[in-house]
DNA sequence: ACCTAATTGCAATATTGTTGCATTTATTCC
DNA sequence: GGAATAAATGCAACAATATTGCAATTAGGT
C-alpha cells in the first residue's frame, strides 16, 4: 500500500508530499495503466487539482525509484507491485478488462539470456509484456471497447 | 529489400506510391528505430518533402501489414526483417550503437505460455525486447551519447 | 490517354511533454 | 509548536507530437 512507497521515498531522501501521495493512491486503486493526464483527470474529479507538470515530474521520480513502471504497450503508468524484487519486472496485460499483473521469473530471464548469447548478444535486461486474457475474463463476454 | 514490401503492398490492394517507397528506403537503410519526424527530416535533407501527416499514415499502414514495427522501448519504427515469419516478432536492442536485431523463437513463446498458464493467464502474444550489447559493441568504447 | 478510387498535402486543431522561475511546503532543528 | 531551508509545486509560456476534414493529386486498370 501507499505507506510502503512513502517509506521508500523518505528513505531515499525525497519528501512525502501531498501530490505524491495522491498519485500513489490513484495508481494503487486503479490497477490499469494510466497516462499523466488520466491521473490528473481522476484527481480533478475528486476535487484534487494537480498541475500536469507536477504529475509528469512525480511519475518520472516514481519510475526512477521503481515505485511505478511505464508500460511498453500503452505508455501508461502502473504502480509496481514487486517493490522488493530484483531483476526484470514483467507484466501480463488482460486485453478484455485491461488489468495488469506484474511478475518476475528468473527462469524466463535465463532462457532469454541463453538464447541471446547464442546470437552474440550480451543481455542487460528484458522488457516484456504478455497480452491475453486474465483468469476472470477467460470465457466471458468482452468488456473493453477498443 | 524494398521490392519485397512493394509486392506485399500491392498483393493487399494498396498502392506502391512514391512516399511509401521513400519511407521504406529510409527504414531499410537506417537500421535503428526512427520517429515519424526523424523520417521526415532524413527525407527532407535529401530533397524529398513529405508532409508529416503522410508519414504518420504510412507508418500506421506498414504496422498494420507487419511491414514495420513500433518499438516498445523507444516508440521508434523499424522495418520488419522477418516478413514471412508467423508468431511473435521480437528484438534485441543494442544500448551502445542503437542497432536492433529482430528474431523469433518458438521455444521462448512456449516457455512464456506455460509460465502464464500456471498463473491462470491465457496468452495471446508476447511483446519483448532485450536490451544489451550487440556482438560488435561488446568490449568496445561506448558510442551512444545518452 | 483517360478514369476513378486511393492517397497525399494542407490547414487547422488537439494532445502531450518541457522549461525557467516565483511561490509554497515538508522536514530538520531548536 | 515555531523558524529555517532545501525540495517540490504551480504557473505561464512554449515545443513537440499527433489527429481531422477536405481539396488536390496520383497510381493502377482500362
Ligand atoms: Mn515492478
Ligand atoms: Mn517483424
Ligand atoms: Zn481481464
Ligand atoms: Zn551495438
Amino acid at each position: 500500500m501507499v505507506q510502503n512507497s512513502v517509506r521508500t521515498l523518505q528513505a531515499q531522501g525525497y519528501k512525502a508530499t501531498k501530490p505524491r501521495k495522491l498519485v500513489l493512491e490513484v495508481l494503487e486503486e486503479i490497477e490499469r495503466p494510466l497516462s499523466p493526464y488520466d491521473i490528473q483527470g481522476i484527481l480533478h474529479a475528486r476535487g484534487k487539482h494537480l498541475n500536469h507538470v507536477t504529475v509528469y515530474r512525480i511519475l518520472d521520480l516514481f519510475c526512477r525509484l521503481n515505485l511505478a513502471h511505464k508500460m511498453l504497450s500503452s505508455g501508461g503508468f502502473v504502480k509496481c507491485s514487486l517493490d522488493a524484487v530484483e531483476g526484470c519486472h514483467r507484466f501480463m496485460v488482460c486485453q478484455d478488462c485491461g488489468a495488469i499483473q506484474e511478475f518476475a521469473d528468473e527462469g524466463l530471464c535465463q532462457g532469454e539470456n541463453r538464447f541471446a548469447r547464442n546470437l552474440g548478444f550480451h543481455t542487460e535486461h528484458h522488457l516484456s509484456e504478455f497480452a491475453g486474457l486474465c483468469s476472470r475474463c477467460y470465457g466471458r463476454q468482452p468488456q473493453l471497447t477498443e
